[in-house]
RNA sequence: GCUGGCGUAGCUCAACUGGCAGAGCACCUGUUUUGUAAACAGGCGGUUAGGGGUUCAAGUCCCCUCGCUAGCUCCA
């Protein structure tokens, strides 16, 4: 056994120290540079500030200093934990009355540098479960008392210090940390925001702050560089700079298609609808509205209650002075708009005998859902409370199931390929815990094999989430971040053998018997607002030629060429193509800037020269100026350029 | 739903400790006839989200409601 020494004395012995090394890896555990150990130089992993792993002890050691200087300028204000996360840190507070401004921040900001530039060391001491109760206890830090209580017996319970004397400064915590406090150069607080204690909303709730921190003051900038570009292709901001949609209080989280984003909106669908004649899809067209009956079957009623919206008629009023009101009893008997689709296809599918030769019946819908969102969960595009899906739901035997797996994970496939979604993160949903499914062992082993099958037949890599599976059945789910790194479900499989059960579907088996159908849920852009919000920041605003509600835009040099303008709009028009022109009296360069700026996929320039030679003066929104064109050779151009991808053309799209 | 923040012209934003509601862009009109990222001038545009209160006086301070927003929780 080597003596113990610091990592830090290990290193500089094998001559294998610098400074850019704030922590090492040993045995897969991060440790303190500082904290003597028991090992040798060859099991030591250096672990640089660069690195994710380096980053996250730069951030969390931060976090300690940042809680330090809390406590310092607000005495009373209880520590509880303080990790550090993707691109940051965050620590939660216990801080009595009203929470913290911005001024706050600014404040905590400046005794932080404080405490960086005092320099002081960051000391590992380990202390026994009683004396750490003891301490904490004396302190009045009643949630640390709770984090102590939660450390497993046996787990050796450590604590760490910086500041010395009256300003030393204590957290129970598992480290590692850089040395000392010096080492701490780059420091951004960002926000602050509740959040409850571990996560529970029956628990108090907390003040979070959140902040960042670096290596550098340059990776800061550039982190903060990055964010604003981020913010400037938020899907919100572009929708409005680009005329793609509004919201108005009148409707609140229902957006409002303007003409240029309809036209985006329904040529996804068109193009969806297109492949659905090759996947074996048949569409139908659902009601809206519904007798309660109906979510009483499908136990909408009983688990989805809080989120559906329900509707009068005159007849279930009674009028008082003071206005109508719903007649007592009659609140169960009001019409309710749908939430979902699945009940309308089962009421479909159990319209008639049904023979297994009908199978797989792929049964598509873009209906429009609306669903009542809690206020604090909606989200531009990406979480609305009325919207449509590209929904379909597949009944078949359990023997088709993995086909159909496999057949819906090409398709998906094909349409991300066409939106260049290349980054997609897939999630295995499996079963919840015992008491919350339904189902026996063996049927959810056979479920969840059956998409696990799929996606490895697929070749696609996929991360396990274990128990966010329905109750029913489990699913398959594919993420996406949005500009900001929050994450959206888009697509879906889920595994449903309950529906079929609640509707008593059956269908006449090769043997003459009713069997029960399998059920599966699925959509690829699940919401087809959220798939557009996401698609808005992909692509920047910049639709490729196939999607672009205008194609192309026609700019006169001067009112002497309005008449040409015309007709090459006209001409272009004849084509099938979908383009617009600006005859106003701006200047070119005007006119110029206006078409990048709502993002053309082409401009075409127009004067004299170009009247004189039957053609245009071609600018592309990506490619740059292509020169003159001749009218006819341009729209030959546009129109190859205006069909979707399809397999083995993956020559188009966002650049 | 919870904790903070925010809400001023179509858009982006000003208006000091309470003291005459403003600018740029957009829009309309006129002048200019323009060659690859913003011509010039004039004009129109406001229940300061809505309601209540304090005050001689409220965009500004207080309360309620609505909406938006950062998170938390939720998303059978």
């Amino acid at each position: 056994m080597p003596e113990r020494k610091t990592p830090r004395e290990i290193l500089a012995a094998a001559g294998a120290l610098d400074k850019d090394i704030i922590a090492v890896s040993l045995h897969g555990r991060t440790v303190d540079l500082h904290t003597p150990i028991a090992a040798t130089v060859s099991e030591l992993k250096p672990i640089r500030a660069t690195s994710p792993e380096g980053l996250a002890v730069i951030r969390h050691s931060t976090a300690h200093v940042m809680a330090d200087a809390v406590q310092r300028l607000f005495p009373g204000t209880k520590v509880t934990i303080g990790p550090a996360i993707d691109d940051g840190f965050y620590y939660d507070f216990d801080k009595p009355g009203s929470g913290f401004t911005d001024e706050d921040l600014r404040a905590i900001e400046q005794a932080m540098l404080a405490v960086v530039k005092a320099d002081s060391p960051f000391r590992r001491v380990t202390v026994t479960r009683d004396e750490a109760k003891r301490m904490f206890g004396a302190m009045g830090e009643t949630y640390k008392g709770e984090i102590i209580d939660a450390i497993p017996e046996g787990e050796e319970i450590s604590l760490y210090k910086h500041g010395a004397g009256p300003s030393e400064w204590v957290d129970v915590c598992e480290g590692p940390h850089v040395p000392s406090t010096g080492w701490l150069k780059a420091i951004k607080l960002t926000h602050v925001a509740g959040a409850y204690w571990r996560g529970d909303e029956r628990n108090p709730m907390l003040q979070r702050i959140y902040g960042t921190a670096f290596p550098t003051a340059e990776a800061l900038e550039e982190h903060l560089r990055l964010l604003e570009q981020a913010r400037q292709r938020d899907h919100r901001k572009l929708g409005k700079e680009l005329e793609l949609f509004l919201f108005d209080e009148v409707a609140p989280a229902m957006p409002f298609f303007l003409p240029r984003g309809a036209f985006i909106y329904q040529r996804m669908v068109d193009y969806v609808r297109g492949l659905y004649s090759r996947y074996g899809y048949d569409e139908v067209i659902t009601p809206q509205v519904f007798d309660p009956e109906l979510f009483r079957t499908s136990g909408h009623l009983g688990h989805y209650n809080d989120n559906m919206y329900r509707l009068w008629t005159e007849d279930l009023l009674e009028k008082h002075p003071d206005g109508a009101k719903l007649r007592p009893g009659l609140q169960a008997e009001a019409f309710a708009l749908k939430p979902m689709n699945c009940p309308s296809h089962c009421v479909i599918f159990g319209s008639k005998r049904r023979s297994y030769r009908e199978l797989p019946w792929r049964m598509a819908d873009f209906g429009r859902l609306h669903r009542y969102e809690r206020g604090g969960v909606v989200h531009g595009l990406a979480r609305v409370r009325s919207f449509a899906q590209d929904d379909a739901h597949i009944f078949c035997t359990r023997e088709q199931v993995a086909g159909e797996i496999t057949s819906f994970i090409a398709l998906l496939h094909e349409v991300y390929r066409a939106f260049q979604f290349e980054k997609i993160d897939i999630k295995l949903a499996t079963r919840p815990p015992a008491d919350k499914r339904l189902g026996s062992d063996a049927e959810w082993d056979q479920s969840e094999r059956a998409l696990s099958e799929g996606l490895d037949r697929a070749g696609l890599k996929y991360e396990i989430a274990p128990g966010e599976g329905a109750f029913y059945g489990p699913k398959i789910e594919f993420h996406v971040h949005d500009a900001l790194k929050r994450s959206w479900q888009l697509g879906t499989i889920q595994y449903d053998p309950n529906m079929p059960e609640r509707f008593n579907l059956s269908y006449v088996g090769e043997d003459g018997k009713d069997h029960r159908p399998i059920m599966l849920h699925r959509a690829i852009f699940g919401s087809i607002e959220r798939f557009f919000g996401v698609y808005i920041e992909h692509s920047g605003g910049n639709f490729p030629t196939w999607l672009a509600p205008k194609q192309a835009i026609v700019l006169t040099v001067s009112e002497k060429s309005d008449a040409y303008a015309r007709q090459v709009v006209d001409r272009l028009r004849g084509a099938g193509l979908r383009l617009e022109a600006d005859l106003s009296s701006d200047k070119l360069g005007a006119k110029i800037r206006n078409a990048r700026l709502l993002r053309y996929p082409y401009m075409l320039v127009v004067g004299p020269k170009e009247a004189e030679a039957d053609s245009v003066g071609v600018r592309s929104r990506d490619a740059g100026e292509l020169g003159a064109m001749k009218v006819d050779e341009l729209a030959a151009r546009l129109l190859s350029e205006s069909r979707p991808p399809a397999e083995g053309r993956a020559d188009q799209g966002v650049h």
